[in-house]
DNA sequence: GCGGACGACCTTACGTTGTAAGTCGACCGT
DNA sequence: ACGGTCGACTTACAACGTAAGGTCGTCCGC
């Protein structure tokens, strides 16, 4: 009779880890408690993964190809068009997948599946009429976008419905412009009162990126 | 004779932080290390900072603290300008600090020094005409590009000059965009090949996402 | 069939981390 | 003088990453 459980592999290694990551934060993803979702014990994972930096650059290249598989579905008839789409695919994995930004902007080595990516966008952009600068450029831009959107940066409390009203008061006296905006830009989100819609800021911001692109890329064509 | 020590207090933990993130790097910011660098023990900063996390949180604060304190001093004649070099000041201490990006962005509630510099670029921004919603998009915008333009991502190798030659040829096979790109975009800096400049990669961005809020608010004021 | 090499997994153990709990001494108002 | 308070130190523990070595099943040459 086979072993009863099924044998460990690197895959089952990252899938674990990509499990930990997603339903207890990237805080919990240790080599024991990895071992425990795979019902083995820490040391044995060393026969798959060098190391727990190596695990989570793993966890990393795990996300980026998550964007590469998505992204390569889509179809488009203009370049601006196929790269807003990807660049929303990508959100949509960062989305899903909270600890995916993070992690990939803290990898020293930019993970080869974000190479498959560039790739992509790149030939999409060239294919477009951008010369090698403008794309470099580009990818610099939309990359800064995807990865570093930070959704909790400007909400006040994160997530918390207990503003501290002593605190909201002497903010709205040392800060009348912030408090003003707070005020008028609130809107009801799933049925509680938010600031921000993430999802239309990245689309208003990716707009701005793209509209600039394009211009750019007619300018240098006609010069 | 008074205790020959200064006597600690949070502001010299704080200060004591910095330090080593600068010199040694964030993950060297343990409370013991900290605790050395002030030639005391571990456990006598709890009485200055309730836990690492929160004294992590005070360095994050301390940067965009700096960031207030070099965008006070700034003037200028359109908000574009002004924003610019605001946008600069910032990416400059997240440039000498390299800690500070990935910290800003790993908390969940913003730092209050934060919320002093939405204040100081939404006043910018409503007194040259920006309505709320604008000025709101336009922080997320900014925002994202500050905090989140990820020096490293795209550097196939970081830093290292030991391009193993063997990836770069299967790379240049299944990806010819990007090895003509590269190959293309190289230029030296520092007397050392590389292909990106960070600094221009930033002010083009910069400029795309500037350009286009001014054109945007143009676009609202006259409609 | 069988010995022995090998590889996947486990056990043990060490150093480091964050921090709870308790101790000690210096200062301060009375 | 003296108890209270408070800041720093000491001790201790659980959890972490991982080095070193042990165990056991599987397969290969004979």
């Amino acid at each position: 009779m086979p072993p009863v459980r099924e044998a460990l592999s690197r895959d089952r290694v990252v899938a674990a880890g990509v499990a930990v990551a997603d339903t207890e934060g990237l805080a919990a993803v240790t080599m024991r408690r990895v071992a425990a979702e795979l019902d083995c014990e820490a040391m044995s994972l060393y026969h798959h993964v060098p190391s727990k930096d190596a695990l989570l650059a793993a966890l990393a290249d795990e996300a980026a190809r998550l964007v590469v598989q998505e992204a390569a579905a889509i179809t488009a008839d203009d370049w601006v068009d196929a790269v807003r789409r990807r660049c929303l695919a990508a959100r949509d994995v960062m989305v899903r997948h909270p600890w995916a930004a993070g992690l990939l902007a803290a990898q020293q080595q930019s993970p080869p599946s974000s190479w498959a990516l560039y790739e992509q966008l790149v030939g999409t952009l060239t294919e477009a009429g951008f010369d090698d600068d403008l794309a470099h450029r580009a990818i610099h831009s939309l990359g800064s976008m995807v990865f570093g959107f930070s959704t909790e940066l400007f909400e006040p409390d994160g997530g918390d419905s207990t503003p501290d009203p002593e605190i909201m008061a002497t903010m709205a006296q040392h800060m009348p412009n912030l408090a003003r905006m707070a005020a008028s830009v609130v809107h009801e989100v799933d049925g509680a009162l938010s600031v921000c819609d993430t999802r239309a800021e990245f689309e208003f911001t990716l707009g701005l990126v793209l509209d600039g692109l394009e211009r750019e890329r007619v300018r240098r064509a006609t010069a």
